[in-house]
DNA sequence: TTGACCCATCAGCCGCTGCTGACATATCCT
DNA sequence: AGGATATGTCAGCAGCGGCTGATGGGTCAA
């Protein structure tokens, strides 16, 4: 999927915005987004299939997923949208 | 209209990329990108409200609507998206 | 003026996409 | 083991957005 079009989506692009500091879990981001579980799964399936986003899980609680930004394809991303706009 | 939105579509996409190297009549786009004259107006008409791109008739052939981009303006996008991957 | 050309706008259709609810999976605690 | 927590996945639905055809305005040539 195009990186232009990911970020399209306002989720998406907080969610990417929220990365920026550092790693979150899907809660975190399904609060500040007022948004559900599966409908922020969904988002980060997609940044996760585009590659701008990986997952680990916590260590001393297995049970959160923690999601941070590959920063190598985000910086792809951005030299991509500004060649777009050269 | 957010600026990745708009750049999230193909057309709208290939248009900007167009117009870096210099103005283009509607027919051109039309062409280029296998579509509608109609399809194509209505793609200028988002970027135009947009403040990306602004219209000129030709001087020879006033019949031509010749289309550039604003430099500041697509400059200030190209900014804005990539403090949005800051 | 008449016709041809180029473009803008609009309503309508249709496909895509985001959102939801339900369910399955994985992990932790007791 | 059994329940609770956190997340992934999927089908279905509703709304948005792109495409089209029709129509009208503006420009030029004859």
């Amino acid at each position: 999927m195009d990186v232009a079009q990911l970020l399209g989506d306002r989720s998406r692009a907080t969610i990417l915005a929220m990365l920026a500091d550092g790693p979150h879990c899907v809660c975190e981001f399904a609060i500040a987004l007022g948004a559900r579980q599966s409908n922020v799964s969904n988002h980060l399936a997609r940044l996760r299939q585009a590659g701008l986003v990986r997952s680990t899980r916590h260590e001393a609680n297995g049970r959160l997923q923690y999601y941070e930004r590959d920063e190598a394809a985000v910086e792809a991303a951005r030299t991509a949208l500004s060649t777009l706009l050269r």
